[in-house]
DNA sequence: CTGAAAGCGCTTACAG
DNA sequence: CTGAAAGCGCTTACAG
């Protein structure tokens, strides 16, 4: 079945059907029930490809991710690609999935979807080499980051609300008479856990708990990928070090889960000697034990939100740049409530 | 750029630059070496919607799964479909992503790619509704499941060894001197599922552990989805019906890690009063407390060999169904090493 | 081994 | 509000 066959047996000329497949355009409401009967008896469906090579259009959008995120300790990127897909869904838009390693160079490394322009637009997910973000300049497509930025392109960005998250994150713990409060963190460079971080200075600044020389002797950060290797060894260095610490703040969850295992072993009773605190709320944060203090970030929302900033950048080209903020919320569990009676399931 | 465009500027028709593209047909050796040069010189790309029009391909196939793999408790999926993404990008095809529910009605729940034949051929991973399998059987387009079977229909198979996995952990169990083993299960009627139970049975046969009864006591199967909370409740289930055992194998990881959290609330010392075991090697198996023993499935192998045998079966219709089975290795960690110091950090 | 030409199934000005 | 026709950029027999 073909466009013409539709036409056919409507008794309507071509234009007419492609109209009403289309939404567009003046079609009388008569014959446009009639073109729809038709279309829906004989289960029509047109073929992409004809539309796409006469509209110029693609219908699709890239998804772009590193290697290390999808591959290794994320389960963060994951939900925000599900968000991504159904949003895209209803537009009927297909998601091109690629990943790219942690360099990047043209054309060796370029998405192939880039290469023979088989998007219309492109969704960048984390980190992702400054290189990539500038190619994506410099080529013109319409393109929007994910929990990311780029240090001096002004980009379309949508981004977690991490300075406020770790603030609040900070002040609970202050609140529960915790005071001195490290902070661990691995992928240094990537902005959310830079705002995270700066979100945790200010927040002992505002308490007064800033030590003299800065809190240094708090702070435990890498610039490696972050994961649960790099929260065992904060932990342990920072105690190896001599460190009194009775809470610490991780960069992420995975950090925190490395932190509580590293607690663990070396029988350190947590929350009541030290409390620990996790961000982006995963689901094994809920599993951990104890059950992990954490900040809930709504995944599969910042991929709904970036595929929605997609269309609106397609439908209104040159409307400059948009940032979206998502917002986040402190989830309370039990690594950080003292006062608990050991060994008991309640959290099920 | 277009065709037109190479054609002329190498001196050649647009035929001949077309089976220089494609791989194809009878061209002279200097004259592919002309047009492949202009080719790169212009950087061109062939317009994929164009190809797909003309020649009634479309350089996609579908990845479908359920929601409840994707979004839950499953980190195993995730993997397979990075591994068809690397496989089928040697060949330039794209994968389309769509997920299902757990019920299926045609035309409501079709894949919008099915509906518009926007792909060549399917991969299904994991479990989804039978009426699915038939309706793409119906179709008769080109389909693969990946750790799946249809009770009736005879499909393209990749499937995982099960049966010989959960041979060989039990048999590593009994070599520990382990011998009331039991069983703890989700999605039980997931054949995966049923064929390490299988596995299990039998290894228990073989080395004359069979009770009386047939061994139910020991045995927790649930029908619903699989996760750590029903390795809790199986645990709590167990030995709050009085059964000793000495070990439990669970049908995945997540519901091992389950498993292990309700011996931990219950102060039950894991490896030495009760052994743990897991299958499919998921990243977290090696974080827990303590190590879990598992069973490695190579879950990016397993999207490799399903898009190569999507491959196979498009370029040799009419072969016959194929299954491929995916090898699995025991791997021993701490959750079933009797002997071993507490509290050293060996793993790192 | 190479070229001319039809055709894939749509969309989109344009005319009426 | 509707129709006739050009055109999107390729592939594929077919002829030579």
């Amino acid at each position: 079945m073909t466009i013409k066959d539709i036409a056919r047996v409507a008794g309507v000329s071509v234009s007419t059907v492609s109209l009403v497949l289309s939404n567009r355009g003046y079609v009388s409401e008569k014959t446009r029930k009639k073109v729809e009967k038709v279309i829906a008896d004989h289960n029509y469906h047109p073929r992409q490809s004809a539309r796409q090579l006469a509209s110029g259009r693609t219908g699709n959008i890239g998804f772009i991710i590193s290697d290390l995120h999808l591959s290794s300790t994320e389960y963060f990127y994951t939900r925000v690609l599900l968000g991504a897909e159904i949003e895209a869904r209803i537009k009927d838009y297909y998601l091109l999935l690629t990943t790219v390693g942690d360099s990047f160079h043209h054309p060796g490394d370029t998405p192939r979807f880039l290469k023979g322009r088989d998007v219309d637009a492109v969704i960048v997910a984390g980190g992702v080499p400054a290189k990539l973000v500038e190619y994506l300049h410099q080529v013109s497509i319409p393109f929007v980051l994910v929990d990311h930025m780029h240090h001096s392109l002004d980009t379309n960005l949508v981004l977690i609300e991490n300075f406020k998250g770790a603030l609040q994150a900070v002040r609970h713990l202050i609140s529960q008479d915790y005071s001195r409060i490290a902070f661990v963190g691995g992928s240094f460079r990537h902005p959310s856990i830079q705002e995270r971080f700066a979100g945790y200075r200010s927040a002992l600044d505002e308490a007064g708990l800033t030590s003299p020389n800065g809190g240094t002797e708090l702070q435990y950060l890498i610039k490696e990928e972050t994961s649960s290797q790099i929260g065992y060894e904060g932990i342990c260095t920072l105690l190896d070090r001599g460190v009194k610490i009775d809470a610490v703040v991780c960069g992420n969850d995975t950090t925190a889960i490395g932190c509580l295992q590293a607690l663990r072993e070396r029988n350190i009773d947590v929350p009541n000697s030290v409390a620990v605190v996790g961000f982006d709320d995963i689901m094994y944060a809920a599993k951990t034990a104890p059950a992990l203090t954490t900040v809930h970030v709504p995944k599969m929302e910042m991929g709904i939100q970036a595929v929605r900033l997609v269309f609106d950048l397609l439908e209104h080209p040159g409307s400059g740049v948009h940032t979206r903020l998502i917002h986040t919320d402190l989830i309370v569990r039990d690594s950080t409530s003292k006062i608990q009676v050991l060994s008991e399931a309640v959290s099920h």
